[in-house]
DNA sequence: GTCTATACCCCGATAGAC
DNA sequence: GTCTATCGGGGTATAGAC
C-alpha cells in the first residue's frame, strides 16, 4: 500500500464516519503516518482529496447497478435488485456511507444516473403487472436505498430475513 | 423577534442546510445582525446553540407523533401515519432537515422513542391482519421516514399523489 | 515522492465597557 | 442584554530542502 493509498484509505474512513468538515488534514496525515504536506502534493487541496474519493465512489456505484440495468427480463431485474442488497461487500461500506454523507448536503449530482435506474425499475414493475409502475418504482427505490443505508451503518441485524421479506413483495 | 430568536432562527436554517461544522458562529452573527459575543452570552458555546435547537426539535417530534400513539383503533393509527406526512408544516421543514443532519453522525439518541413508535406500528399492522407485523413495521417506518425526508428537502413534487398511493397499501 | 517549517487566516471563546 | 476588542489554537495551504 503506497502512501497515497494510505491517505485515501484513512480519508475515506474518516469522511464516511465523521463527515468532511469534521476531519482535519492534519489528523488524516497523522493516522496515515505521512506528512501533512504530502496530502496537498498529491491532491492539491482537501477538496481535491474528497473529489478523488467521489470518483471512486461513482465508478463503484455504476458497477453495482449494472446487473439490474442489463438483466434480460423484468422478473430477473427485480430479483437482481435484492441480490444487490445481499451482496454488498463490507469492504465497500465506507464508500456507501460517504455517499449518504454527500447526498445530504445539496448540489450532489447523483440525479442523472438515478433517473435511468428509476426508469428501469418502472419498466420492470410495469412488465410484472403493477398498476402504478412509476409510483411503485419511486417507492421501491426508496425502500432499497433505506435498506442499503441500514446495512452499511450496521443498523439492520436481520439483514437476510428482511431482504427476503422485501423480495416476496416484488419478485415472488 | 428578539435577538436571541434571530440567532436561533439563522442557526437553524444554516445548520439544517449546510451542516453544523460548515457554519461558523461569526457568519451566524453577521446574518442575524448581532455581535458574535452575544451568541456565547446566550448559549455558552456553539454546541450549546445546537443543543437548544435539538431540544426544540425533540418536542416538535413528540408532538408530531402523538396522534398516532393515542389513536383509538389500529385502522385509525395507520390512517394518521399518513396524515402526519400530509400535514408537515413548511415552517418546520428546517427542524426536520436538522434531524436528518444529526441522525447521520453517530451517537444520536432518537432510538428510545423510535422503538415505542415501531412497537405501535407493529401492533397496528398485526391488528390489521398483516402476517409479519414486525417486519412490516420496520418497512413502514422506513417508507414514511424517506417520504418525510423527500418532502422537507423538496424532492417530492407529487406529494399528495404519492402519499395516497402509500395509504392504499396500509389503510385501504 | 516525501518531509519540515512556516504563513496566514479564521474559528470558538472570553473580558470588560456600556 | 449587547457590543467591541482580543486571545489562543487549529485550520488549509505553500515553500524549499532532500
Amino acid at each position: 500500500m503506497t502512501k497515497k493509498e494510505r491517505i485515501l484509505s484513512v480519508a475515506l474512513y474518516r469522511f464516511a464516519h465523521e463527515g468532511y468538515n469534521a476531519v482535519s488534514t492534519a489528523s488524516i496525515a497523522k493516522e496515515a503516518e505521512v506528512s501533512e504536506g504530502l496530502i496537498f502534493k498529491h491532491f492539491k487541496s482537501k477538496q481535491g482529496l474528497l473529489d478523488t474519493l467521489r470518483e471512486e465512489l461513482e465508478s463503484k456505484m455504476a458497477a453495482k447497478v449494472q446487473p439490474v440495468m442489463e438483466a434480460a427480463t423484468a422478473a430477473e431485474a427485480l430479483h437482481l435488485v435484492f441480490d444487490l442488497l445481499l451482496n454488498v461487500d463490507p469492504v465497500d461500506f465506507n464508500y456507501w456511507r460517504l455517499q449518504y454523507q454527500l447526498k445530504l448536503n445539496e448540489a450532489y449530482e447523483g440525479h442523472r444516473s438515478a433517473q435511468l435506474y428509476l426508469d428501469r425499475l418502472s419498466w420492470a414493475l410495469q412488465e410484472s403487472g403493477f398498476p402504478e409502475p412509476e409510483m411503485e418504482a419511486q417507492l421501491l427505490f426508496e425502500i432499497v436505498d433505506s435498506a442499503l443505508k441500514r446495512i452499511v451503518f450496521e443498523e439492520l441485524p436481520e439483514k437476510e430475513k428482511y431482504i427476503e421479506f422485501l423480495r416476496k413483495k416484488y419478485a415472488p
